[in-house]
DNA sequence: CGCCACTATGACAACGTTGTCGCCCAATAG
DNA sequence: CTATTGGGCGACAACGTTGTCATAGTGGCG
């Protein structure tokens, strides 16, 4: 900026004025040290500024488990669109569904001085965020609840989109239903698997243990899984799949079994209606999880002192075929 | 820091010895200060430190067509992991495939002084970086090359996996082949449609210009094209689909078609080895990609000062039954 | 006992920017 | 003519941190 200064003849303070568009200054005075800014290539340091002013750095972050999964990206589009109409840029990161890695990520945020956190939440302890929130950050949870604290949150209805499901298949004839999901120390997982019970009970069908597999899908451990659940005297007619990813796994251990049991999707999930047959899912809007928390966190930025909120989405039923087989 | 520094009875530059672990500091003070940035929750400020010590911010930009695409969304995912490993974090935003977005959220990271750019270019025109890279901040360009000026740059060999794709269903007896994809304004559409051609003329068939239609994939784009495709005295009997766009779109506007043609798409997706007909695709390591352009990307952060290189990763097929059936 | 080396600490400036205040000068009012 | 106004501009401090240098104290050595 000094030499900015310099070359056009005039005070750093100055060329400060003109690249921050303040009236006092002369036309011909702009035009030169517009001059100069073009010659030398200059550009505002927005570190220096931000430090300077005191005032937002204009980033958020934003913290999920992998943003290679489509869940995630479209959720990391969606807080993007929201962040780019307030004007603010993201940073992201994997958090790989490790508290340790989740915290590290927030508290690099912080030091970052990020306006705001975004949190799909790897950990149930939260209590390293009291302080940065204390000191003004605001943090929104995603998709799954803070641990261990009080905080803002948007979460989907997994409870009564499960016990949805499992009425689905019930009406379809279906009494001996498996349920495969991530493993129980994620909550959405634990969730479902509450709505999973509360379906068996409403729908008066006996909920036996055995058909319950719950830990993080890789393709050999749905694999075994479906062995399991689909052998042995009476085994499961139906499954339902707990997150997208487990669906994916479960698709491909059933492609080439010779009896397919119905089936049914907790996250939508795209091509799920081009398989054979065609998946039923109960879907949820990942986009709008993504634009309620960022409304939410960008309301908070802007002063909203108001007492935590949770919003839960509404899940619903798509019928697309694989759930409406009969037994 | 100052107020570190009063509750500990020591001076800021003991207490900023302490965060930074540096040698000289008696243990008894050195616990008195970190009990002090305990209760305070003090986190240090790394836009000020930056600032002060003139090195890097620890970040990179990021910025592709649309974070929300798996395509995209996975090369995310391999930047990060490699930005991680050289303890960097990523700044990541989305082009939407307008060039003077790409511009303003290039502009904006070297603004934050980012310590380098990855760029999926939506434009053509980058002579608007020069000067940045001039003044010490890379810039590695991803999947597609800068338009008027010489920079690194990570391709995949799009000409060589079309010319296959064609000898392989001329192989399986086709002559009609369309070939379906995004806009000849896109580096990579307009080099598989020089790769298309090249293909036919190689396999000795007709290249007849009714057979490809490029333009942005919508479902009702390409539902339209492959109507056209598909009629008439001499229909296609195969397609080759430019991208993992274009291919989603015409499996699902082949969905309910009496008589589908063969089919191998550009890119390979999740799912499409369970389709039916499961989809032959070409298809390249999209996190090679990343990784490749990344690891460039910190070679040069790192001073690597040699001529600016081009990469060129290989495309091979995976042959799934789509591109596999007689005309 | 004086000197040196070394440890532990602090004062101060500087990074690049902007807010505050004050100065100069021309134009206008009285 | 003088007094007042305000447009245009610059000097300076400050944001939070760290590099440089200085200083005070301590222990060892000749």
């Amino acid at each position: 900026m000094s030499d900015v200064a310099r070359l056009a003849g005039v005070s750093i303070k100055t060329v400060s004025r003109v690249v921050n568009d303040e009236p006092a200054v002369h036309p011909d005075t702009a035009e030169r040290v517009m001059a100069a800014i073009e010659q030398l290539g200059f550009r505002r340091n927005l570190g220096a500024r931000n430090l300077r002013r005191g005032s937002t750095t204009g980033t958020i972050g934003l913290i999920v488990e992998d943003v290679g999964n489509p869940f995630y990206s479209e959720l990391n589009r969606a807080v993007e669109r929201i962040a780019t109409s307030f004007g603010r840029q993201v940073l992201t990161g994997s958090s790989e569904e490790n508290s340790d890695r989740e915290r590290e990520l927030a508290l690099e945020f912080c030091a970052r001085r990020v306006d705001g956190i975004l949190v799909v939440p790897a950990g149930m302890q939260h209590g390293y965020l009291v302080p940065e929130m204390r000191a003004g950050t605001p943090v929104v949870f995603i998709d799954r609840p803070a641990g261990d604290i009080v905080a803002d949150t948007v979460l989907v209805d997994n409870i009564g989109g499960t016990v949805e499901a499992v009425t689905h298949l019930v009406k379809h004839g279906h009494r001996r239903i498996a349920f495969l999901a991530d493993s129980a120390d994620i909550f959405t997982a634990s969730e479902r698997l509450r709505g999973f019970r509360e379906g068996c009970a409403r729908a008066g069908i006996f909920y036996d243990e055995r058909l319950v597999i719950m830990r993080t899908p890789t393709p050999s451990s749905v694999g075994d899984a479906v062995s399991a659940l689909l052998s042995g005297l009476e085994p499961a007619t139906a499954v339902l799949a707990g997150n997208n990813r487990v669906a994916v796994h479960l698709l491909r251990a059933l492609a080439h079994a010779d009896k397919r049991p119905a089936m049914i999707s907790f996250d939508d999930f795209e091509l799920a209606d081009l398989l054979d047959p065609p998946v039923t899912v109960m879907a949820h809007d990942v986009s709008a999880l993504g634009h309620a928390a960022a409304e939410l966190l960008f309301a908070r930025v802007q002063g909203d002192q108001s007492t935590p909120r949770k919003v839960v989405l509404p899940v619903h039923l798509v019928a697309r075929g694989s759930g409406e087989v009969a037994p």
